[in-house]
DNA sequence: ATCGACTATAGATAGTCGCT
DNA sequence: AGCGACTATCTATAGTCGAT
């Protein structure tokens, strides 16, 4: 469709008679039965979730995170500071993992001069004030997506060091997202963590997402 | 990243005369200086952060926690699920808690005794509206706190069993705050996990409340 | 199907005051 | 010093449409 350049009036504004407004009603706090919103809400409120995680760490320096576990076994997580001791003992005890790593960083640099070159659909992604500008720990759990983010995690880290830390959420805020990113992986996509014996916990930490099982 | 950058206009702060409203204006991101002002703010956004994650929970059905860390070592804590394993083997490594438990537990019937006798404002539990009725997992950390929010968990999962999942926020929201118990506890009281060594990670749990450190 | 963008509104919260 | 309540705002997000 041609899209106007200004008629993007809402066409059914006349219809008043409605109850009340269309958009959003009271939001009762309660499961929702159909997938599909239910995905919607999810991405949505994780996001929100992660957000507030971030601006609680900044504004009150406290170390925060955030933990979101689907049935499916998918896991996010948003952590403000995370311990790379973590990241190198859970890669130092799992040997197939750590040659898996090696192997898609080096996939994961040839398809970052890819993203380079392709510069997919452009058009204006500025305006973090009402855009949807997603910031680093949108981008859910994958093999390649948390390679990246590991790496894109080390260089930003090398940056704060020199900066202050006030400045953390501004870079998370104005990091551009890939955008063809987003989409690759589903809600369920699954990866379940290794399983542990009952009574063990277990905390695993890689890039700026993480998972636990318990 | 940074794709045609001619059209970002990012401008949140829109520094042109900020509105001169006394209350909230445009929040700016960054540590809070002033001490007191950071405890307030802390107190505030710890109370959305743990509402949005346990909101999170009950709209998706997925498993969520929230952690936040102050420099004191303090934590607090929002699990949906705290698994009970964690907190019996947390009891079982610690004699000393472990005993504490018991004592605690006794002056803790005592206590709400008293609480139960004295009925302080809080009968019009139906009426969330406007209000502040606190979570649960509002109340800090603190021994007796800690006691409570326990057995309090325990009477709740079990009028969960018998309920649909659904219910879950309304009981959470419909719990009655014990006021004269939310100033117990400040928040600089210094509650320290066990050390660790370097690169071991643990995760512990007390009733709906849990530490973790790494 | 999934996601991005938009809109209107419900909800969160920074200041402030008043108690304790 | 900390918390509860209030209020004026700001922010998050449910619903919707449209593009991929």
């Amino acid at each position: 469709m041609a899209k106007s350049p200004d008629n993007r009036i809402t066409n059914k504004d006349a219809e008043n008679g409605k109850k009340e407004s269309k958009s959003r009603r009271s939001v009762e706090i309660k499961k929702v039965e159909d997938k599909n919103k239910r995905h919607v809400t999810f991405s949505k409120r994780k996001r929100g979730l992660f957000n507030k995680t971030s601006e609680l760490s900044v504004l009150t320096g406290a170390e925060t995170a955030a933990i979101v576990v689907l049935n499916s076994g998918k896991v996010f997580c948003f952590v403000n500071h995370p311990p790379d001791a973590v990241i190198e003992c859970y890669f130092g005890h799992n040997a197939s993992l750590s040659a898996d790593y090696e192997k898609a960083s080096r996939l994961l640099k040839e398809e970052k001069i890819l993203k380079g070159g392709k510069k997919s659909k452009s058009n204006n992604n500025g305006g973090d004030e009402g855009g949807c500008t997603y910031g680093w720990w949108e981008r859910p759990i994958g093999m390649m997506s948390i390679l990246e983010e590991l790496e894109e995690y080390r260089e930003a880290m090398n940056k704060l060091k020199h900066n202050v830390e006030v400045r953390t959420n501004q870079l998370i805020r104005e990091t551009t997202p890939p955008d063809h990113f987003s989409s690759l992986l589903s809600m369920d996509d699954t990866w379940s963590p290794p399983k542990l014996s009952q009574g063990q916990g277990c905390i695993g930490c890689m890039g700026r997402e993480f998972y636990y099982f318990l």
